[in-house]
DNA sequence: TCCCGGATCCGCT
DNA sequence: GCGGATCCGGGAT
């Protein structure tokens, strides 16, 4: 920790790539959220790929909503949504354009602003936890839809970005099947996380639930 | 430590 | 009306 991080949002042309190319790459790199109450940054350890309107598991399999456009629009901005009535998660859209393919973040560790994810994540037993999962996620960095759309290439001090970080090595990143994906494509290798962080969330089959009587 | 069910509501069929 | 890219607490092991 005693360089400092390069302070430059990331270029929008890292973006526009492939999902599946830039899911890996994330890993490492910093996450800037920019508060009322002061700055937080994240780094990255857990995604998952979502390979737009032809992957069974995106939310944009079914074509383009007022939920999803931000995914049908230009990369490198926010996709965030809310779900199961009370959480939020973030996504990152990737090129190509218009494909609404998207990278979830997943996890990370929270290295500025750690007091103040904790008073949003008071359930957090331990500091690793204030971001283990994509709703812990959303809820310690106070991401919710107002941050929808938000162009994350911008600006270091806009209220959401992206900012180098250092590239992870190929040989520290584990791949396997997304968490709580079903149905086709559910077998898919799309999910990649820092191997042994203890950021990371437990895996978690797709287990569809059982509708009250 | 694991497993299970409840919470809660929006978007889509 | 139904199911969801989840989390948490309680009870069992």
């Amino acid at each position: 920790m005693s360089a400092r991080p390069d302070r430059t949002p990331l270029a929008r042309s890292f973006f526009d790539r492939p999902v599946l190319a830039v899911a890996p790459d994330l890993l490492g790199r910093t996450l800037v959220r920019r508060t009322a109450d002061g700055p937080l940054e994240l780094r990255i350890t857990e995604v998952e790929a979502y390979e737009g309107e032809a992957d069974p598991g995106s939310h944009a399999y079914r074509g383009r909503t007022a939920r999803n456009a931000s995914m049908f629009g230009p990369p490198g901005h926010a996709y965030v949504y809310f779900i199961y009535g009370m959480w939020f998660s973030l996504n990152l859209v990737c090129g190509p354009p218009g494909h609404a393919s998207g990278v979830l973040l997943r996890a990370g560790e929270v290295t500025v602003g750690a007091d103040l994810a904790a008073k949003r994540r008071v359930s957090a037993r331990h500091p690793r936890e204030l971001a283990k999962g994509p709703a812990r996620l959303a809820t310690a960095l106070d991401i919710d839809r107002s941050l929808d759309g938000t162009d994350l290439c911008a600006d270091p001090d806009s209220p959401l970005s992206v900012l180098h970080g250092t590239a992870t090595p190929p040989g520290l990143v584990s791949s396997g099947p997304r968490t709580g994906v079903g149905g086709a494509g559910a077998h898919h290798p799309y999910r990649f996380w820092l191997t042994g962080d203890p950021t990371v969330s437990p895996y978690r089959a797709h287990s569809p639930r059982k509708r009250p009587t």
